[in-house]
DNA sequence: GCCGTTTTCGGCCCGACTGTTTTCAGTCG
């Protein structure tokens, strides 16, 4: 895991581009993209640049997207010595902390720049004392409304709202949408950007909708509850902020450009570089109105998105894919992945009643569980060690599974499994008495306690759990909290190895604030073949919608359905669960 | 500075909006 200096380093080259681009005379332009392609390529990284240094020096380094020779000499330099000549000089020119500055709106490397020569900001500080002393609109480039806006954002950013779940803001902007759709305005409104790729967390909404009358679909969404105020307004695009907390983009194209501004509007950014460059190469030009021939003819006039990719040669792309993590090459070459889908979940293996810590009773969920189409679920109720979540113990389970027995008599075309979730104590020994932990029709482990031991402990911990042979899944297992807390710093290649050998399955867990394991630790484990279970971890009967976030999760590890376990057909499942 | 199924040199995605301009620079995504 990243151990502190990948965040150095990407904010080292990202202030280094910032200093670059002050002066971009004589094409330094391209020069300023590269380091900061680059440090967004380390801030994306999981494995740490020391440890890639450490084990394969330069030529490691250099594998790295975006990270050529000169780049790698750069961090070479930083982790022997600590600093990083090139960095250190530009900044003897420029002692500004860019980083914060420049995330204050209006606010780019230039006008900083600026500041710092005229009125001496270097800092949040300065910067404050300069707003105070009313000097900022006397600038060039700068008037009233500029030095206004900095001023508020300055007070934003001291409140700082950042990013919001991907399960708050996707329902936010389903209800724009419905709202827009239900105006008459517009003919077709769709979300995309990174709610529509499924990111866990997501910085903004951005929406696109077709329209003749653009004025008044643009005018409807700025009047339209849950706004707080528009920040900016145009005939085609106009973004607001919302009550919730961040800001929403609207663009309004033609009917005949929906397909080319989906496409654009989704992303991400990198993805659609790449895309824009086939395009190139093949003689054509793509943006969001269109993709047009050498003689300005546009041929995807009227076409939906994915005749866009085939094309260029590709398989129509799963916006979860859209990352630029190899996806453009895998659908060039035509090997695109069958990616699971939310309709190939039959089941969910990890849910709560009240008898512990669940809001509703077993019949209500089951009930739940059927609307949402699924055809199985194993209840999983905490165990006695976990006190504050009511766990129950093995008297409570027999009592428990007694009822679950007499209802299961009754259900046709559904099953309840008989399953707990056992906590994974201190040293790795599991919470239930052997003979009915290896009774049960499901047994999900999970730590939940001695969140904080050190990465090879845990490691060890975990193993230990899934060597006992007792249990089917391991639950949420790096334990992170979205925009709380970071998972442990397990080996999770190591615990996928040791699943996959004792026929565990690894959790993604589809709760909003958990989404458990990520995408990205998905991808550096699949190659071991190792199975998934994607659960709701449903602690009332609401919480079954939540499945879709799961699902978004898996397809952004590119996961296949035949690797889901809850993809599978009841009787299959029961063989594949025995042990 | 990076990169390669047109290239180891010569390219590098493309457009919207605002404020301060008087035709555009800076910022943003």
């Amino acid at each position: 895991m990243d151990g502190g200096t990948n965040k150095i380093i990407a904010r080292m080259l990202n202030q280094i581009a910032d200093i670059l681009s002050i002066d971009d005379s004589g094409g330094i332009r391209f020069e300023v993209r590269a380091y900061r392609r680059a440090a967004l390529s380390i801030e994306a990284l999981d494995e740490d640049l020391a440890d890639i240094y450490k084990e394969n020096g330069v030529a490691g380094l250099m594998e790295i997207d975006g990270v050529g020779a000169g780049i790698s000499k750069s961090i070479e330099e930083y982790i022997n010595t600590g600093k990083m000549r090139k960095y250190e000089k530009l900044k003897r020119k420029y002692p500004i902390d860019f980083d914060t500055l420049t995330r204050i709106e209006g606010l780019g490397p230039k006008r900083v720049a600026l500041l710092y020569e005229k009125l001496g900001v270097t800092d949040l500080k300065t910067l404050k004392r300069a707003i105070d002393s009313h000097r900022i609109h006397k600038l060039p480039g700068f008037g009233e409304k500029t030095e206004r806006i900095i001023a508020d954002s300055v007070s934003h950013l001291e409140s700082d709202v950042g990013r919001l779940l991907l399960g708050d803001a996707m329902p936010e902007a389903e209800r724009i949408r419905e709202f827009l759709l239900k105006s008459g305005h517009a003919v077709r409104v769709e979300i995309a950007g990174s709610i529509r790729r499924m990111r866990g967390t997501v910085g903004d909404i951005d929406i696109l909708a077709t329209s003749k009358r653009s004025a008044m679909v643009m005018k409807t969404f700025a009047g339209m509850d849950g706004v707080e105020e528009v920040v900016l307004s145009g005939p085609k695009k106009t973004t607001v902020k919302l009550k919730i907390g961040i800001h929403c983009d609207l663009r309004v194209v033609e009917e005949k450009s929906f397909g080319t501004a989906l496409q654009y509007f989704t992303g991400n950014k990198f993805h659609n570089v790449k895309v824009r460059t086939i395009a190139i190469r093949k003689g054509l030009k793509l943006n969001e109105y269109g993709l047009f021939d050498n003689k300005g003819r546009n041929l995807a006039s009227g076409k939906e998105e994915g005749w866009i990719y085939e094309k260029l040669g590709m398989a129509p792309m799963p916006p979860e894919m859209r990352e630029d993590r190899g996806e453009i090459d895998l659908a060039l070459s035509g090997k695109l992945p069958e990616l699971v889908g939310i309709h190939d979940i039959k089941g969910d293996l990890h849910t709560h009643t009240n008898d512990s810590d669940g809001m509703n009773g077993i019949d209500e969920m089951v009930s739940a569980a059927r609307s949402a189409g699924l055809s199985y679920i194993a209840t999983t109720n905490h165990t006695k060690s976990l006190r504050v979540a009511n766990g129950m113990d093995e008297k409570r389970f027999s009592d428990y599974f007694r009822r679950v027995d007499k209802l299961n008599e009754k259900l046709e075309g559904f099953r309840i499994l008989k399953g707990a979730e056992i906590d994974i104590l201190k040293g790795g020994e599991l919470d239930m008495d052997r003979e009915m932990l290896c009774s049960l029709d499901c047994a999900v482990g999970s730590v939940h306690s001695y969140l904080n031991m050190e990465g090879n402990e845990m490691t060890k911990r975990i193993i230990k759990a899934i060597e006992s042979g007792t249990i089917n899944i391991l639950g949420h297992p790096t334990g992170r909290i979205l925009l709380g807390r970071e998972g442990y710093a397990v080996d999770i290649e190591k615990i996928a190895d040791a699943a996959k050998s004792n026929n565990v399955a690894l959790e993604i867990n589809a709760s909003p604030e958990r989404l458990d394991i990520s995408d990205s630790n998905i991808m550096e484990v699949y190659e071991t073949g190792v199975r998934f279970a994607i659960n709701s971890d449903a602690h009332s009967t609401g919480h079954f919608k939540n499945l879709r976030y799961g699902v978004g999760t898996a397809r952004r590890g590119w996961v296949e359905k035949g690797r889901v376990l809850n993809t599978m057909e009841l009787n299959k499942l029961i063989k594949i669960l025995q042990r």
